[in-house]
DNA sequence: AATGAATGAGAATTCATTCAT
DNA sequence: TATGAATGAATTCTCATTCAT
């Protein structure tokens, strides 16, 4: 019970850290907020920082990341994929993506922010990206026809163009979300661009 | 004769600056690279940086951004525009943005590394990309019919989103130019991108 | 006991940095003195000086000012002033600046070297004077005959007058206390040289 | 006729960097007034300024303070000096100092704001001003009487004190000119104020 | 476990001074 | 002689990280 107390402390300390650390990207950008400020704004000493992210800084982002993603992305969506639903699973991928964006806007634009100026934190996300990707693609190849005709390694690559795509639109200067009336408009747009980009790219 | 030495002096040591400089950032990122580390790899004093570049870091991409802006948008083409060549017109400014892209991949790499991390010179760039769009856009209602339709604001915002959507696609975690064979066909699929987004976002 | 010690080891690292810094300032001048020369000095790190005095040299000044400013001047002699004991209110007043002088020669010494290269710490003694002697002139003028007469502008001019005068004599140059065989006795010259200075001063 | 022009130019520039540099400081402080700083306000370059004064600021202040000492003190009023004119010589020293305030209030103050922040101008001052009254006071005691009993060491102390006396009243905080309607009676204060303080420290 | 004072390497920036032209 | 570009040591200041309490 005392144990159950702490621990949900600790996690609400974790979450605080969070918080407050990818507000303070989003206001001054990742390398002009440091450590010791996100302590004093989330009222949490230093100290316990370091003690839950040993490596300061990149910890926090990459385990932050590893919790985004484990929600984000690991499903098991892509291996029922069929012939007949791929349009239904596009739409499903992008929606996921989208409320994922909404949810976590803040969050999520400060991860890009921090990526953009650490290079071992950007490659280890493309890595992880290109892993999760190569998994879903051998699945997918071994279970549908269609896909067995695109090599492996294409199928990767154009997974992650649409990722990144999706992606790029969503957080790229922000300016998308104005755009447009309704949310279903966007997310219609969106698979749409995606089956257009899909005809370019599986046959290249 | 001598002050034409002094003055090729001058500038390859500012484009020693600037190559060292973005150079660094591509390899270790924005907020890794100290001036003085760029000063030591580009075997140029300290002091010589603070010459050119009064604000350091801030002011060496800052005024790249504005050299590189005039080369790649300050041009008349949108002026000619008429009903016949809209598609003309963006297949010649979706080839301006992939030409700078492939000659200064370095170059804009880093400045958009260097922007993510920084949020004066991020808004500075969005308010010279808004003012760039709504001289052009302004221009556009004025000499040409179908786009007097268009509110002004909407049609900066629709231009903002093409640039950025092209940026995007270009810079976005690298992926795109390995999956398509040639050159022409990377363009091809961009135009078509645009006019294909285009009927979303004016109509909607 | 634990808390205490903290307290005290704070409060003798502050008193470590004045005494090292104005003993600094006395052997080289004010701005020959770095903040990591005094920290080397005080054998304390550069960190700890910027973690109490955050604007560096200046802030040390100014909050050694602070503090001895409120220990010689805040005090409410003036107030029970009457005609009776002016030349005692004087005497008492020289007394505490010479008291003051005494125990605090190297910081005072230092403080006005300081404040001569440095004009906002300059104007921000000024002004730090001008209001002490304003609130004394303002108090006098309400409770003693003598000085109601005395526009309140011209009594805080006189005022300022007399507290340079001292100063200047006891920090100027130096070659003053050599010149007098017994303390008693320089306090007594001050003494007649102002009394007989206000006559000048109050008549004009 | 070529070399005259010369000259007079030379005088010109060494002038203009006496008083840029010394206007210069008055705004800003000593230690904030570079030489680049000065060679940019002067409009004459930074090369130029080295070639007259090769050890830089210390170097125009030295060369400029023995100009003016020169200027000011080097002359032979004190030999005539005797029983009868002590006043008469007090007033005109005391005029003496107060025209050159006068004429070079910008100029003195700078150079006393120099000397603060620069121990070793400060020592070539004071030796310079004990030189000068020491050779003073070794020609008074031979040819005055009433000076032959006052040992010469104690001479020179008390000529300085005065010498200093009458400085720090006209530079310190600068309040005094405010005080005085006239200038006649400012001057009239000053003499009675010496000849006040002189029966004490002879005596003493 | 939690705290936050303390550390010091390293980044940004200045400025006296040199030297090629 | 005059110039001012170039230099780099020295300075100010920041911030990730440690560790005694």
């Amino acid at each position: 019970m005392s144990s159950k107390k702490f621990s949900r402390n600790k996690q609400e300390k974790i979450d605080m850290i969070y918080k407050t650390f990818f507000n303070l990207i989003l206001k001054q950008g990742y390398h002009k907020t440091s450590t010791n400020h996100v302590a004093k704004s989330a009222k949490i000493s230093i100290g316990t920082i370091y003690k839950y992210f040993p490596k300061g800084k990149e910890d926090i982002i990459r385990k932050y990341f590893e919790e985004s993603m484990e929600t984000m992305l690991d499903r098991d969506d892509l291996i029922n994929l069929n012939n007949d639903n791929i349009r239904d699973f596009l739409n499903h991928f992008i929606l996921e993506l989208f409320k994922n964006h909404e949810e976590n806007k803040g969050y999520n634009l400060a991860f890009r922010s921090a990526i953009q100026s650490d290079n071992t934190l950007h490659n280890g996300h493309k890595e992880k990206i290109f892993n999760f990707f190569k998994d879903r693609a051998q699945k997918l190849r071994k279970t549908n026809k269609n896909f067995k005709e695109i090599p492996e390694e294409r199928l990767i690559e154009v997974f992650i163009f649409i990722y990144n795509l999706i992606n790029a639109i969503l957080y790229h200067h922000l300016s998308i979300m104005e755009l447009f009336d309704t949310d279903d408009k966007l997310i219609e747009y969106l698979s749409d661009l995606v089956v257009f980009s899909l005809k370019y790219l599986i046959k290249s």
